[in-house]
DNA sequence: CTTGACCTTCCAGTAACTGGAAACACTAGG
DNA sequence: CCTAGTGTTTCCAGTTACTGGAAGGTCAAG
């Protein structure tokens, strides 16, 4: 399978491919004696399974250890399940920070007149309220 | 006021401060005779209402219309609340969507046990399913 | 005068690609 | 066999929004 062959099977843009190869995040692909990267069902597989978990949200590096345990089915299943926990956690704190961002910003746009009155309580709710200067 | 006094002011990393003079989203401010950078009152409160717009998820080039916006009193206030309402909408998608991930995720870890034997839902939950190839 | 905190510029790096240029490879039609 | 068009290669640069660090100038205290 040529790359735009293995791109198409694996729903990933043939660039993305390419650079998952460069980066070793999947294993270097034969070549045909032109040069071309020649791809089998196993990279296909491997692929999508990162397409998958970068869906999830999980991030390059734990793909490359989430592909590892993929990879060595003799590895505890307690591994994935840590990293996927952790995951889990992450995701409920962002759609909590998600939540009170939409609350507020909801609350101003609805008390915006839209029209063409120069006070805006969107302006002025982002004008308001200092946290703690950062670390 | 040196950079350092109007990062604390603003919450802002001078870093930071710094960077949004470099790339224009405010405006550069004074210098003293040794080059030091001179901020005063209403750079702060640009600077302040940069990062709070920041915090709500607009883009550093959202900041700019709106601070552009936040400086011309006299536009409508139409103008912002379009920009608002679309974010909003933004935030919802991206809020439905972390949601699917969550239940799927969640499914995921439930089902596995988490122990040594080689099989393991979540492994098996990000290999299936394909969906279409993108664009 | 020296020490230490603060400031400057510039360069590089981050994450995860994406876009584009220049050049070679392959296939189909004429 | 030639040509056009598409596919592929490598490499370099750009993206976003900073962040880290080096090398060096400045300032206030003791």
């Amino acid at each position: 399978m040529n790359i735009s062959a293995v791109a198409e099977a694996a729903g990933l843009p043939v660039k993305t491919v390419r650079y998952y190869s460069d980066i070793g995040l999947v294993p270097a692909p034969a070549r045909s004696d032109s040069g071309y990267r020649s791809y089998d069902d196993a990279a296909v597989r491997k692929l999508v399974f990162v397409r998958r978990a970068r869906e999830f949200g999980f991030s390059v590096g734990e793909c490359r250890e989430l592909l590892g345990l993929y990879e060595d089915r003799h590895r505890s299943s307690a591994d994935v399940k840590r990293i996927a926990t952790r995951r889990l956690e992450e995701i409920a704190e962002k759609q909590r920070e998600l939540q009170s961002l939409h609350d507020e910003l909801a609350h101003l746009v609805e008390a915006c007149r839209g029209d063409h009155r120069p006070d805006c309580p969107i302006i002025d709710g982002l004008e308001a309220r200092r946290p703690a200067a950062p670390e």
